[in-house]
DNA sequence: TTCCTTAAAACTGTATACACTATGCAACAT
DNA sequence: ATGTTGCATAGTGTATACAGTTTTAAGGAA
């Protein structure tokens, strides 16, 4: 009845993706095939199916006939993704605010409790910020926002892993209690408007701390 | 020195890429991989990892252990896809008011004019619609949001297939221009605005139309 | 007929072998 | 010392073989 990931290149896929949001990798690292042959036991085939899916969803990158290597976003990059993501999350708040269902106000209440009461820990508040953002995009049910915000935030992953700091400044916890409490009046402008000023709130905080952790470790890029 | 694509799962990539998109199968086909084996006479391997980025990129849908079928676009996936479409048209032409420089000027200003006197033909007028679009996309020097409206564009040209009419009301041609007009006058918020404007006037027929066309041939979705 | 059983055909998932390309290093020439 | 050529090594691209699953259809019972 369920879809089981029964297959081998699902596990793989799984696998590294989470070692690479993990931040296993330092950004450049190369992945050879026949390396990771050895470690997960495996053949070449899932493997590199499951390369190219990591390839295509932005985690990697790859030209012909050279490994590819964990990918390392660069700060216009990510920039331009807080640009279009500024505009999703308005989208996403906004239409929230016109659909979402007496449950879906239960989870978004309910998300934004348990990041308020996180642990002071990077990696728990991420996931918890991350999870918050994920409920306001259900509740807008439109799942092809949903799959194009996942998207972006395959990339912004890579950042967060880089700069490893959730930055939790003043305004976040009134933002994101401004931005829940229009959805649940159903006020979609204003809604999507504290959902976008969010967004230009602590984008640049991110990308400027990716520049600095850059420009401190320019000899990236090369490694393994 | 330049990118040779001389990868065979390029190259099926492509055929495969245009051949859907040009309507040469209809919603639902499978594409078995020994077949294609048989009419591209390659090995299976390049097959399936062209299938499997096809697959990734929304133009084919599969299941574990199951042939590709053509994606089926629903009525409530278009409508899904124009709303998040509108916000990053709107995005495009709000920085590419800001942004254009003096040639991508001259690169819309022709991709209009290319589109106002196509030939009364389906085929040219989708095709120089999306180049205008295009261009407006590339004004804007977002490579991020090029790729996340290349993605939208991907499920679009399914429906586009599928209902195989270019909306050409009355109302596009004079929004058209005042699209252009606002960006060459680096009217940021005007360009949004039109643009957004622009996405709500035909996105609903096409819509409608992909409704007549799916109600009408509801026997569809079990072919080859 | 209709439904179920079941076996064979067809196909996908995985492993592996081979071919071709890229990379690194050593020997050589300058 | 520096740069270059050529070979050895390693790794990716493709083809193919094998295993496991799904699909199809035939046969039999109700």
């Amino acid at each position: 009845m369920f879809e089981r990931p029964n297959l081998i290149r699902e596990q793989v896929y799984s696998h590294l993706r989470r070692a690479v949001l993990e931040g296993q990798f330092a950004g450049g690292t190369k992945l050879s095939e026949l390396e990771l042959v050895g470690q997960l036991e495996v053949s070449r085939t899932p493997i590199r199916e499951a390369l190219q899916k990591l390839t295509q969803e932005g985690l990697l990158e790859g030209s012909a006939n050279r490994s590819v290597r964990v990918r390392q976003v660069s700060s216009a990059e990510a920039r331009e993704t807080y640009a279009v993501r500024e505009v999703l999350d308005a989208l996403a708040a906004r239409t929230a605010a016109l659909e979402h269902t007496s449950e879906d106000a239960v989870l978004l209440q309910n998300a934004l409790h348990a990041l308020e009461n996180a642990a002071d820990d990077f990696r728990i508040q991420t996931q918890l910020d991350l999870a918050f953002h994920q409920a306001i995009a259900r509740a807008s049910h439109n799942t092809v926002l949903m799959e194009s915000l996942a998207r972006l935030e395959g990339t912004l992953s890579l950042v967060k892993v880089q700069t490893r700091t959730y930055n939790a400044r003043p305004e976040t916890r009134p933002q994101h209690r401004a931005i829940l409490e229009a959805i649940l009046q159903c006020d979609a402008e204003q809604a999507a408007l504290e959902a976008a000023l969010h967004v230009r709130t602590f984008a640049p905080l991110v990308v400027a701390e990716l520049e600095r952790v850059q420009n401190s470790n320019p000899k990236n890029g090369e490694k393994s």
